[in-house]
DNA sequence: CTGAAAGCGCTTACAG
DNA sequence: CTGAAAGCGCTTACAG
């Protein structure tokens, strides 16, 4: 039992030869059933288990897949934006389904980890998930493109975007929750988050809100978008900003859940009632958008969803077959925090 | 560029013999040094990347830590316990930091994870995360000491426990915060969460819960304890069990955060006032401890340093150092749900 | 400091 | 259905 047991081992113990141990262990139909049988109990018996290192380089492939999660550097080390945990969460579990490994890395989107797991053959594909300025990053997909590694993106949809791309359908989030405050008779509506190219899936949440408020006869405030990036922090500063404007707005729009839990902190702080003054709603429904005070009204993206089809279109992709961006629905979520419930 | 390079290729260009392409990429001293930069030149032009399945296989070794994350079988499948999720953002971090990968895996304690990882070449060690109930892998646990593979297990520290542990002080956490709520007056304590060998870190928290009591010449009401497993669902029908026994109490520890937010839950349906008529607290410290109404009172578990120490210990492990099981400090949280503040 | 050679443990044509 | 042999791309004694 001190060194482990080889296929030769066990093609000694079973008196055959080492290829046909190896064929018996991976169910080939070029095998007697009889014989098979007979080394899978000798191998079972010696506890054995194929080398993946081996096996990986013989076949040129590793069943792995490498999930990248890049961050904003500005952005807090000590804590993950828990939508990205539950995606973690989800994936890890899809992946398992599937039979697939899963290596977990975070980024800096300084480093240079484009193609590195690909090239490198610890794994046959790589998930992309974060946010952070996609200019930034769109070399670096150019990058793994002409490397010819297969990866999936999950964010925004964009046009002229290389590679494929897993993303909820933002446009529309953003717009159904912002229909949903005007119908509840908010008219001065302002915008929490980056409002740009560098973040299309906060940019695509907030054109959905501006066509709401086109389509309900209601001018766009420009000037009540605010910067932010996902976090609390973040968040609690742009509402501080948004409120030294001085102008008037009855409910803020918030690029994600985080952000909005620190908008309504800032909020509480300065004497303003949610959602009798102001209605705050978010984006994302973390576990802890149920537990604010007032209890967040947001969009769920179904990350269970959102895991399984990421891993499935990866593997696809591996496997060559043909694979298309896809979107995801987007699901409104009234809870208190819209004034709904007044 | 369409193939991969190898290390042939680049002793080719480099004019040296593929050893030395070797010895060079991973900075030997036995290499000149020109020789040696020349070669790492040719390397990043040619984006030239070592096979790790190739380099693993050789030197035995994988650089690699595979986390194994398993669950009570019982709980819901489609969420993960925060606290998880925080450990293992910690720990991917930490193995960052340590140029390991981390291979990630969900289990289901009746599956035959054990030893898989290690036997099969995949990671040089593994971690072990979950609960569950402890007799249940007591046994896998002596196949992996059997297998001579590298664990470390976070958890309780027990006596006779094979292979090395780190735990949060449970002990120590369930004592502080049982005196802080003594301190504040209650003196009918129950206990929701299981409180046997089972539940090894539940049991010790339960312990310092009671030897609180007892420090304080309160007599500990056995019948107050409710089992119950880390889930919201689980909190809310023991906290309905609990009152359905007719005994007075006026404060209820909480094995874990997540069973706190159930408990809470079902005391607000049954028109109890937290914390007026009944102190809940809990332990963990997630995320969202700090949004339920009222916001929790709780244990803190440093789960940055807990990565760190995971890894660190792990790796020392793999590398032949003496290791041992190490106790992390337990830090109380005061918040609103103890009746500290009223 | 360098090179030729062996070998890590498999998978997979190839031949029968 | 089975076996002998090559080879995946490295690392590492061994010899110089």
């Amino acid at each position: 039992m001190k060194s482990k047991a080889t296929s030769f081992d066990i093609a000694h113990l079973a008196g055959v030869s080492q290829s046909t141990v190896s064929r018996a262990l991976r169910n080939s139909p070029l095998v007697n059933p009889e014989t098979r049988e007979r080394i899978k109990a000798i191998a079972k018996e010696l506890n054995y288990k194929v080398d993946k290192n081996a096996s990986n380089l013989r076949s040129q492939q590793s069943h792995t897949i490498a999930l990248l999660l890049f961050e904003d550097p500005t952005s807090d080390e000590s804590q993950i934006n828990p939508f990205f945990l539950s995606m973690l969460g989800s994936i890890t579990r899809a992946c398992g389904d599937n039979g697939y490994d899963l290596l977990v890395s975070f980024q800096r989107l300084e480093e240079n980890w484009h193609a590195e797991y690909e090239d490198t053959h610890k794994a046959d594909g790589i998930i992309l998930l974060g946010y952070g300025d996609y200019n930034d990053y769109q070399e670096k997909l150019h990058q793994l493109e002409q490397n010819q590694t297969r990866y999936v993106l999950w964010g925004a949809l964009q046009q002229d975007q290389p590679g494929i791309s897993i993303a909820c359908d933002n446009f529309t989030g953003g717009y159904e929750i912002t229909r949903h405050l005007i119908a509840k008779g908010r008219t001065k509506i302002a915008f929490i988050g980056s409002a740009s190219e560098g973040s299309p899936e906060f940019f695509d949440r907030y054109k959905g809100s501006c066509e709401a408020q086109t389509d309900a006869n209601l001018a766009v405030r420009k000037s009540l978008q605010i910067d932010a990036i996902t976090t609390e922090q973040s968040g609690y500063a742009a509402a501080l900003q948004l409120l030294a404007k001085q102008q008037p707005f009855d409910a803020i729009v918030c690029a994600s859940d985080l952000i909005a839990v620190g908008v309504i902190k800032a909020l509480r702080d300065k004497q303003i009632n949610v959602p009798k003054d102001v209605a705050v709603v978010g984006y994302d429904n973390i576990p802890l958008s149920e537990f604010t005070r007032p209890a967040l009204t947001t969009v769920q993206q179904d990350t269970k969803l959102a895991g399984k089809i990421l891993v499935e279109t990866l593997i696809a992709h591996i496997h060559g077959k043909p694979v298309t961006s896809r979107s995801l629905p987007a699901t409104l979520i009234v809870r208190e925090s819209c004034g709904a419930i007044l």
